[in-house]
Formats: structure tokens, C-alpha cells, sequence
DNA sequence: TAACTCCTATCTGAATATTAGATAGATAGG
DNA sequence: CCTATCTATCTAATATTCAGATAGGAGTTA
């Protein structure tokens, strides 16, 4: 016979209570079973788990090691019990989630830490695909929600909904030509070299405007690193000037009748099939309210 | 109703075989239980876990979720078998150990990397007290076994053994001025500093052969140091300088009669009451087969 | 479509394990 | 010595687990 949960959570209380009559009371159980219990651990280890030469028990140093992993292995069916229990509750086993690298920020770290600990046994997967990608990964299922600037292809097979706007600005380094003037026309702009996202994947975006001098850079962390040293001009989000110390050398190009900022519109994207969990619902609730999200 | 271990292990051989009848089959038991037992989990959990709606049982997200911690739980019940079968098969629980620097080396080193390896579940404490502080160790029970070079007060509440000798060395560092030279007696090198190990707690060795001109060190690490910077002479076990790529630089001091080096014995001490476990004693085997300790 | 195989769910009675209650013996403290 | 409290053990009742039988569904083959 192999021993059971039951008796170990009966060792445990033993050695934490100091004699089985009190086990046996902080368990509602009889004093018999809780005896036989630790009898049977003993028959089924084949070690003395206690000395019972006093009135009370006193753990032997192989009990003591063994309560010790008893503990460990309460815990553990603990931690399934709970998490079995959130899975009941409606909370997702797994979550996949792709978002744009434009929407990442300081508060959106803060907020994968709040999910962590609201939601312990969640497992995330957290992509940051380019903007053309996000559709893609969707409509194939292999993410369960896309969070993107708004993208005019569509699929039967997935479902589009408006969620906030994301406000882009075109900016320069300090050092770059540019930087500090005023100019009268957007077209100015078009003269010099741009650097923009692309994707290796699906095709540029149609809906920019576009400058006759363009680098074409994958990373938005190149980018920025380029921006930075003033190869070129490029539209970024304006919460990344503001949030991310790195980038705080960057600055606004500013036009006379102030035309820009470009504020574009945001998009969730899901599966056609997909009913959010409760981790989901939170994520997105919360999404929705940061401060960049207009 | 709480779950049992049982009804996980079915239910990771049902993940594992893909079918409630494999299960059963690989479990010895009849299929009917393996339903029942799968259902009974679904119920306590208040989630399917499996997905019946083709003819072979699918995992659902949550179910997967939950045979990935009911594999935990059983890896940590295992371990807790694993570990009373030991303790009943007559290994300690802990064993604590005091040996002097003196007898550190490479091979032990090896030694203890195989003890963890051969005895997962041994809880060892390593002290390596100077050298007077061992017996107090044992005789006040601090510590189940101790070895030391031998120290001539004794004690009724604990036993000692002889067990090996060890070679010790006068060194210098190369850049000392006795370095190379052939002494024609033992006083010439009274009358240089010797730097020796010293306790705070106990008295200092009285076997000794003193210098006038004696700096006591408490660390056998700092002790050698000084020796590498020429501070002064010192006794030093010989496999020191042949193990440690640190100390090769020191070197003997040779005397033209050839009456050292002094080879001094080594005691086994233990608690009066103490019988060796299984761990100790593969130890001590393993310690007496030590080249170094003749 | 029919026959066949292999699957799962469910019922039932038997086997097994667990439990409470009662009792006896042991230990510690006054 | 007496009392309170402890543990071990017995017994009968209860609860749980299990195997075997059966029925129905799913997939495969002819």
C-alpha cells in the first residue's frame, strides 16, 4: 500500500500540534485515527517516525526529515488545488498575446507585474511581432489576442474591435539637421531620410507618409537607437520620449501650423472562436485604461 | 472530498497514454476505475479535463494545466519515497562533520561531490573548526563526528580513534631568505618567524616547535597567504603545496640531517553514544583511502 | 451500410480502507 | 496516590474503491 495525502497532512499536524490527541482535535478527527495513520506511515516507510518513550511524541531526526517533505509535498498539492481552482473560476491556463512594440511602455511592464501576482499560474506568452504580423499570428491561432495600430486588411476569421487611439509623432536627435526648426510644410520632412518600421514578413505599411529617402529597419529598438544618432527622422510614440530615459534626447519636429501629431487609431484583434477568460478580461480592462492609450 | 495522490497518478497515465483504457491497462487496474477516478477529479475540481467528444479522451487547456502540476506533485511524493527508503535503509538524516583545514584537499573536494551524488538525501554540515575547538564540537554533541590532528586532552563523553597521519612541512616562499638554503639544525629556523594557527576559543598547540619569533593566524587561509608574501616560515601539510596551484610557490626548507618531515597522527572523534549511519561510514572509508593520509 | 474493434460511462455487489467510540495501559504533575 | 492526558488497540459501522458486466458511441474496414 502507498500512503496517502491524508496521511501526511496527519504527520504534519502531528508535528506541528506536538501530540496526537491535539492532532487529531485541529483535524475533527478521532485520536484512533489519527494514531493509526502515523502507525501505518511507519509500516509503510519502515522507519520510526516517532519516539514514544515520554508521554509525548517526539519527532526522531528521519521524521523530522520526512515531515520536512511532507510539507513540501502539501505545498505542492496545495498550489494544484489552487490553481485547479482558478482554472474553475474561469481564469485561462494560457494566455498567448501579441502587441505591438509602439504600445510598450513603463506602466505596461507594471502591469504584466500586477497580472503575475493576481494571476499566479497563468502562463503568458507575450509576442511583439510587427505591426503587419499581428493579423497573421491571429488569424492563425496561434495568439489569442493582437493589440495593433490599426492595419486596413481584413479576414473573415477573426474579429476587429476599436480600442483606443496612440499618439505618433515625428522626431529627430537633437544633433540631426532638423532639430529645433520650424518648418512650414510636412513636405520638408519628405526630404529627408526617414527611418521606419518594417516587417521581413508581410509588406510595409501603406498609410504612412512617405519620405523618397527611407531606411527600412525591423527593430523598433534599432530604430530608436538610429533615431538617436541622428541618422534620420521617424514617427514614434510620443509616450516613449516621455517614458523611456534612453530616448529623452529625442525631440518633436515641430511644423507651423501645427498639423501633427498623427494620432492613430488602435485595434484588438481575436480569434473568431475566442471567449476571453478571466485573465484576459482583466489584462484588457486595464490595457484600456493607460494613459498613452488615449 | 479531497483528491488523492492515486487519482493523479491516473490521471498522468492517462495524459501519458492517451487513452482511459491504456491507463487502466498500465496501471493493473480495470478500466471502470480509471473513469471513475478521472471523473471523481473533474468533480472535486469543478473542471473537464478531458475533451470526450471523439472517440479518445483529448486533454482540454485546464487538464493539461493540471497534469503538469499532478506531475510535480508526484516528483515530489517520489522524492519523499525515495528519501524515507533511505532513511529506513539506515542513512542519517543529517550528519555533521568537523575536520581541520589541515586535511582539505582536491580529493575531498571529489569526495563530497560524490557523498551528495551517492546520498541525495544527506543533510551535511561541513565545519572546519581550528583545530583545539574540534573535541569541544564533539563532546558537546554540536557535531556527530570529528577529525582532527591529534590533541592530547582527552574526555570520557567522547571516543577517539586513530585514523591516518598526515606529513607536515616546514615551507617558505621562494623570495625568503631561507629559501634554497640547507639548514644543518631545526634551531636555526627558531630563530626566523613562524607563523602559526592559532584559536581564539581553545589554548594554542602545545606540541609544537616554537619559535621565539611567532605570529599566531587564525585562518589557514590567511596563514598560507602570508607565507606566499615571505612573511616568515610554517608547518603546512605537504599535499598542500602538491594539490593547490596557489601554494606551489612555496617550498621546503630543508635541513641537511633530514629529520623531517614530521608526520603526525590523526584521531577519529566521536559523541560517546554515536553509531555511524550508513553516510558516515561510506565517508570515512572513503577519507581513510586519501593518499595524504598515509 | 453492416460488421467489427476499441473506446468511455455507468451500474452493482464485493472487497478494502477509514473512522469513531470504547477501553486499557502509560506518563507526568500535584 | 490521584487526576488529567497521553497513545495503542479493538470493534463495528461507514465510506470508498474496485472489478466485472453492460450499453452506447466513434472510427475503421469490407
Amino acid at each position: 500500500m502507498r500512503f496517502s495525502l491524508e496521511q501526511v497532512r496527519v504527520l504534519v499536524a502531528v508535528a506541528d500540534t506536538g501530540s496526537f490527541s491535539a492532532a487529531a482535535r485541529h483535524l475533527s478527527k478521532a485520536q484512533s485515527a489519527v494514531s493509526s495513520a502515523i502507525a501505518n506511515l511507519e509500516i509503510d516507510f519502515d522507519i520510526q517516525l516517532f519516539d514514544r518513550s515520554r508521554r509525548e511524541p517526539r519527532l526522531t531526526q528521519a521524521g523530522q526529515a520526512l515531515v520536512d517533505e511532507g510539507r513540501a509535498l502539501l505545498n505542492q498539492a496545495e498550489r494544484m488545488s489552487a490553481h485547479a481552482e482558478g482554472l474553475s473560476a474561469g481564469e485561462e491556463a494560457r494566455l498567448s498575446f501579441a502587441i505591438e512594440e509602439s504600445l510598450m511602455s513603463r506602466e505596461l511592464e507594471d502591469l504584466f507585474a500586477l497580472l503575475a501576482e493576481k494571476y499566479p499560474y497563468l502562463e503568458l506568452e507575450l509576442l511583439t511581432p510587427s505591426r503587419a504580423d499581428i493579423a497573421t499570428l491571429v488569424d492563425e491561432g496561434r495568439v489569442d489576442i493582437g493589440l495593433s495600430i490599426a492595419n486596413f486588411g481584413e479576414s473573415a476569421s477573426y474579429s476587429i474591435r476599436p480600442f483606443g487611439t496612440l499618439k505618433m509623432i515625428p522626431v529627430v536627435a537633437k544633433a540631426h539637421k532638423l532639430a529645433g526648426k520650424k518648418l512650414t510644410s510636412f513636405d520638408q520632412l519628405l526630404h529627408e531620410r526617414q527611418l521606419m518600421l518594417t516587417s521581413r514578413v508581410s509588406a510595409i505599411y501603406p498609410n504612412e507618409q512617405l519620405s523618397q529617402y527611407r531606411w527600412l529597419v525591423e527593430s523598433q529598438f534599432a530604430l530608436l537607437e538610429m533615431l538617436n544618432r541622428g541618422i534620420g527622422w521617424g514617427w514614434v510614440p510620443s509616450h516613449f520620449i516621455e517614458q523611456f530615459e534612453s530616448y529623452s534626447e529625442l525631440i518633436q519636429v515641430e511644423l507651423v501650423n501645427g498639423e501633427q501629431p498623427t494620432v492613430l487609431p488602435v485595434d484588438l484583434l481575436t480569434r473568431a472562436g475566442y471567449s476571453e477568460g478571466k485573465c484576459a478580461t482583466w489584462l484588457l480592462a486595464e490595457l484600456k485604461a493607460l494613459a498613452y492609450l488615449s
